[in-house]
DNA sequence: GTCTATAGTACGATAGAC
DNA sequence: GTCTATCGTACTATAGAC
């Protein structure tokens, strides 16, 4: 019924947003279908099982993230750093939806083991850039912070999703506080 | 069977354990009752609805963290917030338990009003005792941070609770790290 | 306080028509 | 590529015996 395979991505991205708002176990079906006006075998055609369809939203936004990360391969790491925060203040605004890593972590033991290891390969390239960012930006006398770039990339990292989560329960202004703070401590 | 409310107690406990392994969606009364060798109702009997329970879940680990801080309440900022560390650490250890905070968060829009009430009150509970530990121990001399106790706060509690999840991932170094980053950052 | 039995619901998944 | 119809399963919850 549709040119080429539109629904196919109609799906992932819906897919993706109720991962990030309810989770990969909350997620059925019946809400793909209904939001998308078809039914649920249709969406059983694009996707047979739950399992696909989870590797596929993961998958899909390991290329987005590597697109974004090329796309800003040439601005200043003060830049790169804010777009990134942006990026995570935008969830925070969909009605409070979550990174996905953040979803896949807590849902860890509830997802296939294809999931996992997709999430992680996810993380992992998260990490690695942002590694590289402190690194090079310290190097260079954008960034000031004591230790390593890996442990402070995992702070970093794990506050800004951890924060995306706890802003639900009490308030957004915490979630903004978090950003400020490791701002103010990067600060040269 | 039991002498007094034996059973009531030891639903609680493994129902603690449960939501912060696989979450409040995910918990089910059939695994409380075989893992306690009753049967289904039994359970229905002490908790007649789900929202019961994870009300008394949440409650329950208020009443904990009162018990908590009111014991450590003589020791130095450092012992404290080591204390705190540790029994984060423990979680991990328990076949990578994450803590409830971050389980309510992550699971916000899935549970019901009472408990994400119950769970704001938690965590504003948490983060107002380390906005006092963090002040205290700055003007003592303890500790030293940029910019306001709030937000330092905000960012250690983020980043423990966020750790903890992304830990599933990547491995027990990751939350390793982040503490490490945290003691270093916060050493004079 | 615990049991058996079951109602009622929601879900993932498949078969087969169009 | 989408539909209707349905199977099998897992879950919350309740009624009533002991």
């Amino acid at each position: 019924m549709k040119a080429r395979t539109e629904t196919k991505e109609k799906i992932i991205a819906l897919g993706t947003d109720l991962v990030k708002s309810v989770g990969y176990p909350s997620l059925s079906y019946q809400q793909i279908s209904s939001q998308l006006g078809i039914k649920n075998a249709a969406v059983h055609y694009h996707y047979p099982s739950k399992e696909n369809l989870g590797l596929e939203i993961l998958i899909s936004a390991c290329d987005s993230f590597n697109g974004f990360i090329t796309y800003i391969t040439d601005l200043s790491p003060w830049e790169k750093l804010e777009l990134f925060f942006e990026n995570y203040r935008k969830s925070l605004e969909s009605d409070h939806q979550i990174c996905l890593i953040g979803a896949s972590a807590s849902d860890y033991h509830q997802i296939p083991e294809s999931m996992q290891a997709a999430a992680k390969d996810y993380m992992v390239l998260v990490k690695n850039w942002f590694i590289d960012l402190l690194e090079t930006g310290r190097k260079e006398g954008h960034f000031v912070f004591k230790g390593e770039p890996v442990n402070k990339a995992s702070l970093m990292i794990a506050a800004m999703a951890g924060g995306l989560q706890q802003a639900r329960l009490i308030g957004d202004d915490h979630y903004d506080g978090i950003i400020n703070q490791i701002r103010t401590e990067l600060r040269p």
